[in-house]
DNA sequence: TCCACTAACACGTTTGAAAAGC
DNA sequence: AGCTTTTCAAACGTGTTAGTGG
């Protein structure tokens, strides 16, 4: 099972060679050129590991940097994205859509890979939609717990990835701050970037080899502001039109026969949507500039979003700022650092910080949980966060919310099951990273699990080259679905969700997860700061890189 | 009063097991 | 008996709406 099964059509829209992928099948044509990754210094970078079994590692690695990944139906992501894109979070958790969808090539075809997503805040502010369009509302609320979604069939081998499309059509968004089912936790009227995570999980890597390796790829076009409820009429037409869930509300004048049925009316009644939906037309009719693709901040923004200052509203003017800040035809970029670790970096392996997330809330068995990221302020304030930062002190950091305030108390946390990690310093977007570090001692590691995670203060923190971007926790955790807790209790152990037979139901913990937590703990490493070489393949050039 | 949020709802899709056919 | 195809009910995903609470 290479990805949900709902994924067949996309499966033969891959097949089938066409407008599917857009017109970028790889991230690498789309935008991110690939000169960068074929700098000299980078191999120096990346493959810098020792002979012997480290050999192996290093020509993965080059595997690594050959890895393209193109969004599937670019085009309707881009129609959302010009749009604004806004996605529904719920308690119970409500699917992406358009789902996160991707074709990969360039991989080694017999290297054993791990794909997972997260999701990160697009920058520190907290939006509201007035006047048919986002504004700055405030600042952001504190990080939800992140969590990191990993793809159920990972790990796999790289023919596996590219034999067809990688879909993440079963993740789920929620704003439930104690959600047990391992969900992406969000905050609603805040805006998120998700990014795709490809980790090599060799079993090199998960027997004891020097390094691991992984890349970052983050599609711009894929940002959204999470709200309870659709905010841009034409956001929910370009749902209701493209989800096929959706059907249903097909066709406005059948849906407002159908609202009067409802409402057992004689005449038909305009629904809200209609009625905001005229309004807004007459708004727009009323004012044909206030079209966020128009206007100066676009063009500023469109500056920013070239040179690295993306997801950020650094004009002068944030409060009235339109969502779709990026440029409607960018493509997408590809992030590429080169994280090389020295030996001792290792040490930092054994972090006691690692502690289980069970231990505070609920009881979902092997489920494992971390603690939240610290408020984007803190993270940005908190020495904690910078460079050299121990272990300890990186797992220290409190939850977001008082939900995981029991488990902030470091001091009295006892030896955890799995491991506690913190977000490395991924750069800016336009670059694309792959590190590589020690290996830690293997601890189970289920497939599912979610991560806290920052998106880098562009270019804040990017343009300090002593500190690393932002920083964060993962969190570990099984995924379950909301039947199975009804049905189990809190304490159910393992998920059951329909169509989506989790892979840690049927598979036993597999040592090549073990990549992945390598994954994670590099997060913590890169605190450290040393030994990094970090690339910006923005224009194809090494712009910047340190190695301590 | 406003607004974010929730639960219930109807409708359509997806899924997987059982039945039917070959 | 074994395999493939069809059928169908349950589960799931969706946007809408009324109600709630801060």
């Amino acid at each position: 099972m290479l990805q949900d099964k709902g994924l067949s059509e996309s499966e033969e829209a891959f097949r089938a060679p066409g407008p599917a992928l857009g017109e970028g099948s790889s991230a690498n044509t789309a935008n991110a050129p690939e000169p960068a990754l074929a700098a000299p210094s980078l191999s120096g970078a990346t493959l810098g590991s020792p002979p012997g079994p480290g050999a192996d590692v290093a020509a993965a690695e080059q595997t690594i940097e050959n890895i393209k990944v193109g969004l599937h139906e670019k085009e309707l992501w881009k129609k959302f994205h010009e749009a604004g894109t806004e996605m529904i979070i719920t308690k119970a958790g409500r699917r992406m859509f358009p789902s996160y969808k991707v074709k990969v090539t360039g991989m080694n075809p017999k290297t054993k890979y791990i794909l997972l997503i997260d999701i990160v805040p697009a920058d520190d502010h907290r939006y509201k939609f007035c006047d048919n369009k986002w504004m700055v509302a405030g600042k952001a609320e504190p990080a939800m717990p992140g969590r990191l979604y990993v793809h159920p069939d990972s790990p796999a081998t790289g023919a596996h990835w590219m034999r067809q499309l990688v879909s993440f059509q079963k993740l789920k968004l929620t704003n439930n701050h104690l959600d047990p089912f391992g969900h992406i936790i969000l905050n609603s009227m805040h805006k998120y970037q998700p990014r795709l995570h490809i980790v090599k999980a060799d079993e090199n890597n998960a027997f004891g080899s020097k390094n691991t390796a992984f890349c970052t790829h983050v599609f711009p076009e894929t940002s959204f502001i999470s709200v309870t409820s659709y905010q841009n009429h034409k956001i929910t037409q370009l749902k209701i039109e493209n989800n096929p869930f959706a059907k249903g509300f097909r066709g406005s004048d059948d849906s407002d026969l159908r609202v009067a049925r409802l409402q057992s009316k004689e005449y038909p009644v305009i629904s809200k949507s209609i009625m905001r939906q005229r309004l807004v037309s007459s708004q727009l009719s009323a004012k044909p500039d206030v079209s966020p693709l128009h206007g100066a901040h676009q063009a500023l923004q469109h500056f920013q979003y070239e040179n690295g200052a993306h997801m950020q509203f650094a004009s002068a003017e944030p409060q009235d700022l339109p969502l779709n800040t990026f440029p409607p035809q960018r493509d997408s970029s590809l992030f590429y650092h080169c994280l090389k670790r020295r030996a001792d970096s290792a040490r930092h392996l054994d972090l006691p910080c690692k502690r289980s997330y069970l231990e505070a809330p609920s009881s979902v068995g092997e489920d494992h949980y971390f603690r939240s990221p610290p408020p984007y302020d803190q993270q940005m304030l908190s020495p904690s966060y910078c460079s050299e930062v121990t272990p300890r002190e990186a797992c220290m950091y409190s939850g977001s919310g008082p939900e995981i305030a029991g488990v902030s108390g470091v001091e009295d946390l006892p030896p955890p099951p799995l491991s506690c990690n913190m977000w490395t310093s991924v750069s800016p977007y336009t670059s694309y990273s792959v590190q590589t570090m020690e290996t830690v001692p293997y601890q189970p590691f289920p497939t599912h699990f979610t991560a806290t995670t920052m998106m880098p203060r562009l270019p804040t923190i990017s343009a300090q080259s002593s500190q690393p971007p932002g920083n964060a926790h993962f969190s570990v955790y099984n995924q379950l679905s909301q039947s199975q807790v009804r049905e189990r209790g809190p304490a159910a152990s393992f998920p059951r969700e329909r169509g989506l037979p989790t892979v840690c139901e049927r598979k036993p913990p597999s040592p090549h997860l073990n990549a992945a937590n390598e994954f994670l703990y590099s997060q913590s490493f890169s605190l450290t700061r040393e030994s990094s070489l970090q690339y910006h393949s923005g224009m194809g050039t090494v712009e910047t890189w340190t190695d301590g």
